[in-house]
DNA sequence: TGCAAATTTAACATTTTAGTTAAACAAAAA
DNA sequence: TTTTTGTTTAACTAAAATGTTAAATTTGCA
């Protein structure tokens, strides 16, 4: 029964992903992702018609995803330190499934010379970013460029998971040891951005 | 006169740094970086052997940096206070110039599978962190596993300049005035740190 | 200067990766 | 069942990337 969407094409375009996104091989080729999906590597041809395309496919639904994600935790109806925490909430799950999916698209975008982005519409942070000072002039939040609270935020997030492999060797931790750390973070973040 | 080290063998491996560390171009190609530093690609075998060799060199000095500047950092003599606003001086200024070093380690180690890795010593961190629990216990730093301190000091540092291609487009910034917010960092991430 | 060593190059060979095609196969409709 | 449509595959071609060689060139020094 073809042209479902939990098919080959559904399989290949996931199977790109988890190499990409959640093991970080950022050079794999077409076979490689052919071999994982255990699919020919004309079956991807057929789909995608190009590595090119495929790679693209996956980075627009990576960049639409982000978007998402952001707008959804953004618009939520929630008072803003819940809304943070529900943001930590759901980026820190995402970026335990998928840490490199920022990295692959970074590196995309360093490989073609930014033409990709021209095509990318983000959906406004603005009333957001004002949230975020109004919460400042308020106090609970120390006083800066609002832009500084979300790159904390995000980088709090993001980085100690892109960099696991280094940190594991670098402190000699476990795969289990890094876990629990990440799962503290979540309170660790929130009050450290909140000074309480 | 040859066996110079400021030769071609240097050009090459400087110019392989930069197209990886500083232009992010992690897929770069023998040919491009030959092209980018002016020589012919057989040059690169001839002082390199191969592709992965050059690749493994660069890796291990990127290594080797990392190490020395954290050694040299930690080591330093200042009062704790002062020697964290000197690690975040000399790595973000690092950050400026490399902001993929620590990337490209990555990717490499997610590629090739950690065997890269077994041949890393890395000097201990470990006086250093006992350091940073006694400023815990002093009351300076909140209470907390000293390896969060590090990776919270290094993610506010690193990850902003990492995904500086993106944060431009989703903020509309340029790129003076994504310099300028990096170069206000400095106070703001130790003030941040230390809770003052 | 002229020799010897190191360096650089051009031309070629090999390997890897991407892309194409036509035929085999499977499933639904006639 | 046969036809039709969509899917998958094996075999092949093309292009790109890597690796090799030997000759030309440069450079330091006897």
């Amino acid at each position: 029964m073809p042209t479902k969407d939990t098919s080959t094409e559904q399989l290949i375009k996931e199977t790109a992903k988890r190499i990409f996104f959640t093991e970080g091989r950022l050079h794999a080729t077409t076979q490689d992702i052919a071999d994982a999906a255990g699919v020919n590597r004309a079956a991807l041809h057929y789909y995608f018609r190009s590595r090119d395309q495929l790679i693209d496919t996956v980075f627009q639904e990576a960049m639409q995803a982000l978007s998402q994600r952001l707008a959804s935790v953004m618009e939520s109806p929630s008072p803003f330190r819940k809304k943070i925490e529900e943001l930590i909430e759901v980026f820190l799950a995402d970026m335990v499934a998928y840490p490199y999916q920022e990295t692959f698209m970074v590196t995309q975008l360093n490989t073609l010379g930014h033409q990709l982005i021209e095509r990318i519409h983000i959906n406004p942070t603005n009333s957001f970013l004002a949230e975020v000072e109004r919460e400042m002039e308020k106090g609970t939040l120390e006083k800066m460029n609002p832009i500084h609270f979300l790159m904390n935020l995000f980088s709090l997030l993001s980085y100690p998971l892109i960099m696991a492999p280094l940190y594991c060797q670098f402190f000699g931790l476990s795969e289990t040891a890094f876990k629990q750390l990440m799962d503290e973070r979540k309170e660790l973040i929130s009050r450290l951005l909140f000074k309480d």
